[in-house]
DNA sequence: ATTATTAATCGTAATATTGCAATATACAAA
DNA sequence: TTTGTATATTGCAATATTACGATTAATAAT
């Protein structure tokens, strides 16, 4: 059905899918890397650094901005992007949360 | 397309990308979890656990075990999973390496 | 041998994602 | 005001994902 049964599962299981997903495609992850990169902001020359249209550089750059992890900033006609240090470091709480769980070294079973 | 250009991207990139996208569904980070959680191994207690068809379940646990996050041990009838240790330790360098970049405090342009 | 139990696989329907061309919008400059 | 420039939105085609019923495979128990 392509429609995952959200309903099921707790809101933090939920929440960290949701990081994950959006991480899950390496068109975001190179859009966050180069603003990590250039540390202040960058405009639509990811579309020249990534060699996707800018129609669908737009679409990633959307995504990223629902979920707060990037700002954009209007300057004349081009539009100016950054991470959003707050919710990314929020995101890293929840992420770190999940990956850094203690695991027993035993081998399975 | 539904199908990401993953040519133009670097390894890492992609490789990033396709751990996040394994996490980018609550059931498998339920599963994930879980097996935490027992710390050793479990079977198809899974299914009962979280609310979703058996083949389902079957089918995210693949798509974990692809990727060598956890290994399954067939114990008479029913299967056996855990986390693989080495390789769930190679993912969270990964990702951490991605996920804790230094940011500037700069705020946007 | 037959039957039960468990998990994997197959097939398929419903929905989501990716990517881009075409277009719209919004502002700057002339 | 017209023209150019940068970005967003729309619409659509191709493919991927999610979920599950039906079936298969593999072992255990009787």
């Amino acid at each position: 059905m392509g429609l995952a049964k959200t309903e099921i599962f707790t809101d933090k299981q939920n929440e960290i899918a949701q990081y994950a997903k959006v991480f899950g495609h390496p068109a975001r992850v190179a859009i966050l890397q180069y603003l990590y990169k250039l540390n202040a902001c960058v405009c639509g020359d990811l579309v020249d650094e990534i060699g996707l249209a800018q129609p669908t550089i737009s679409q990633h750059l959307k995504e990223l901005k629902n979920l707060g992890l990037i700002k954009g900033n209007v300057e004349g006609t081009s539009v100016c992007y950054c991470i959003d240090v707050d919710n990314w470091k929020k995101m890293k709480n929840v992420m770190s949360d999940f990956l850094n769980q203690d695991l027993n070294q035993k081998d399975c079973c």
